[in-house]
Order: structure tokens, then C-alpha cells, then sequence
DNA sequence: GATACCATGTGAAATGGTGCACAAGCGCCT
DNA sequence: AGGCGCTTGTGCACCATTTCACATGGTATC
């Protein structure tokens, strides 16, 4: 009986730390498309655009260990960040808000690539369901819990206008999805159990605003003091 | 005299409470189309999704004072965010990459909403070079300088494929873009002056993944424990 | 086989952000 | 006019994260 050894899925990955494990993931993946066979901390850091430590102090909450004097075992690497994030097992995603944004969506290749495949797409609009946008059936919102149970995803996205996000919201957390990502600028609140993450597009440009607002000012002021 | 008074520019506000400006503007607005006055710290707080000690907090950088035993006057707030979130002054956009998520930008109404209109899409593809997008024609990339000049917009949207990202950035920085929104999924680079920041979907689901994850084994491991 | 070199892993300090708790201030009601 | 209740503004402690610096432990060379 190994004692204490078990199965050690313990250890919360701090939050700042996840975020950064899929841009080490691409760059790994770069990298053993290269034939590239380890990687140290200092050239994954500069691919990632962070510091070296950082990335070392990151690996570290995984059970990847490098080799001191080499790096790190790049296909090894990759194995491990992929199971930390998902278990490597590919989740199926619904589209909730088949707008401009919802199609741009289901046609983007980064899900299927990331490991989350259109499971389906769904809207509230008559005009648009039974439709088909790239590949897939548009399907009622009153069809929501079949195609969540049909597909087992787990996963919602949310690209309806903001008045209806909470709407759209409520149905996927009422059909079990319990990872939402939501696009719609406007806050929604979930159980605590959902996962929520806010992507707000307006929010960025604004943020961006800020900064390029905070430059001329702070420019101006050096032309006048200095 | 007022000395020392000047035009007090200083202070800068912090990240985070950047981030969290936008959320606040959009709360404020709608308060305002409802005709409220005026908005304590709790209620904003509670639109905003956050709390309300941090909501003060946030405003205190800001040179919106709220009167006590009221709240903060809810237009006075509105034109004080939007003042420090690029001062009141629309900022047209500039698209490259007219793909999927390009064209979707393009029609995406939050933008011309939240004061960037689009000034122009830029393609290098010759296929859908001249032809028009959601009212815009779109251009070569040759004629981004052009654009950029014409324009005066100082804020570029990456949607290209990722393989194509840096090369874009390096055309909107050589073109005099300051600000620059990246939605392709790879790490790119800027000059010190330029500001950017990275919107990456896959990344985001990647990090629900995690913590869908998680929760998983963290279940598994309680039925097993308890 | 010993030594020089190199990269990891981590303790500890520094930084940045959050939230509590409370004093200060304003308006309203009596 | 005075007191009461409500809300702001903020000092302080706590927490998360980043970064430095260095000991630790492999690898390769001579």
C-alpha cells in the first residue's frame, strides 16, 4: 500500500498562474513542431513574454520537473499542462446567440484546435433556427437541455445582445453547463458552482482608451514643466 | 493665483481599477437612461459585481467626489470615466485581417458604442481586397499608412491568423497606431511606446477547462476521502 | 573520476490589490 | 437649531503574485 503517495490532485493552481499555462502550451507546441526535444525556462519565458522565474515557479505546481543543468522535456511538458488544463479530454462547446459574433464563433478554429468542438448552436430567434452556420443546425433554446444531455458539453457561450445574456445565462446553468464564457457586455451572475469568465471586447478598447489618454496628457505635461 | 492647483493630471490610476471603469460607465448609463440622479457605492457596486469599499475606493482616484449621506451624482460620474477613459474623444479603429472574427468586429455594434468607430479593414488577401464589409471597404495593407494618416485613429485590431499577427502589429506600429488590440492566439511584441493588450478565446476556455477540471477530480477525490 | 558549467527549484522580500472598519461629513426631520 | 441616519473617504491588515538571489543537483568535458 503506497501511503500518502495516491493519486495527488491536490494543490490548487493559483489562478495567475492557469492563465498563463495555455500560452506555455502554445509555445511548447511550437516548439516540438520544430523538433525541438527541451526547452529551459529562460527561452519559454521569452516565448510566453514573461519572466524566467515566474515560468520555473509555474511549472513547478505541476508535476512536470524539469532536469537541472538541461530544462525541461518539452513533449513531456506538453502532456502535463494539457492534463492540468481539462485532463486532455476534449469538451464540446454550445453557442448560445447565433449573431454576427455567434457565427465568427462557430467558424473559429481555435476551439476545435484548443480541444473544444462546436457541440452545437442555439438561438431564440424562429428566423434563424433551422439554419445552418458552418456545419452545424441551428437548434431552439427549447432544445437547449436535449443538446447539452445529447452532446454532454459542459461548456456555454454566450454571444447574444447583453439583454438577453442573463436569459441565456439562466437556460445553460439550468441545462447543466457549468463553465460559461460569456461575450455579452453586460454582468451576469451564475450559482456559485459555474464557472464564469467575462470576455467584453468595448471593455479592452476602453482600457486601451485609457492608457493612450494617459500618455498625451502626461506628454503635454512634460512639454510644459520640463 | 491659484498656485499649485494647475491642471492635475498626476496621479495614475491603477490597473485594476482601469479594468473595472468600462463596468462601472455601463452601469452608470443605464441608471441614467432610467433617469436615476444618483447612485450609492453599494448599489454601483452590486451592478458592477464587485465591492463597494473598492467601488469608493476606485472613484477616489478619479476626481468624481460623491457627497456624503447622498452618493455620487450619476452624470457627473459618467462624464468623469468617460473623461479618464480617452477624454470623451471617439477613437476610430482600424481592422487587419478581415476574416471570420474580422468581419464580425466590424458589424460589432459595442464598438461604435463605447466611441471607436471603425475607420477602415485592412486586408493583404487580394481576394477580398475592394470589396466592402458592413459598410467599409476594405484596403490593402500597402494602404494603411494612408488610412491611418487619413483617419487620425490610433487604435489597431489584430484578427489576422496567428501565423500573420506580428507582422500586422509591426505594420500598425510603423503606421503610428499607439494602441493595439490582439485577438490573434500568439504572443507578439511591441515597442515600449505602444500599448497592447491580448484577447485570446481559447486561452479563456482553456481556463475554464482548468477549473472544470478541477472540480472533477476534487469530487472524485471527496467521495473517496469522505 | 573530478571539475566546471548550467538550469532548476525555492525561500524571502517587494509589490499590488482587496476588503474591513471606522471617522468625517452631509442632508433631512423634528 | 440640533440630532439622527446614511454614505463617503481612507488607514490598515490581509492576501495573492511577482521577482530576486542562491543553494541544489544534474551534465558534459578533460
Amino acid at each position: 500500500m503506497d501511503d500518502a503517495v495516491g493519486p495527488r490532485h491536490d494543490e490548487p493552481i493559483p489562478d495567475a498562474t492557469v492563465a498563463r499555462l495555455p500560452v506555455y502550451l502554445r509555445g511548447l507546441v511550437e516548439l516540438s513542431d520544430d523538433g525541438v526535444a527541451t526547452v529551459s525556462s529562460v527561452v519559454l519565458a521569452s516565448l510566453a513574454g514573461v519572466n524566467a522565474a515566474n515560468v520555473r515557479k509555474d511549472l513547478s505546481y505541476l508535476h512536470a520537473h524539469g532536469t537541472r543543468g538541461v530544462g525541461y522535456d518539452v513533449d513531456h511538458l506538453i502532456g502535463e499542462i494539457s492534463l492540468a488544463l481539462g485532463g486532455g479530454v476534449p469538451s464540446p462547446v454550445v453557442i448560445i446567440g447565433v449573431g454576427n459574433l455567434g457565427r465568427a464563433l462557430s467558424r473559429y478554429d481555435g476551439f476545435v484546435a484548443g480541444g473544444f468542438p462546436v457541440a452545437g448552436l442555439v438561438d431564440v430567434d424562429p428566423a434563424v433556427v433551422g439554419r445552418k452556420v458552418a456545419g452545424n443546425l441551428v437548434r431552439s433554446v427549447e432544445d437547449l437541455d436535449d443538446l447539452v444531455v445529447e452532446t454532454g458539453c459542459t461548456v456555454g457561450i454566450v454571444a447574444t445582445p447583453a439583454a438577453a445574456a442573463q436569459a441565456a445565462v439562466d437556460s445553460l446553468v439550468a441545462s447543466g453547463v457549468t463553465s460559461i464564457l460569456n461575450f455579452a457586455p453586460t454582468v451576469v451572475t451564475v450559482p456559485d458552482r459555474v464557472d464564469l469568465r467575462q470576455v467584453d471586447l468595448a471593455t479592452e478598447l476602453q482600457i486601451l482608451g485609457y492608457h493612450q489618454h494617459y500618455r498625451a496628457v502626461e506628454e503635454r505635461s512634460d512639454r510644459a514643466t520640463g
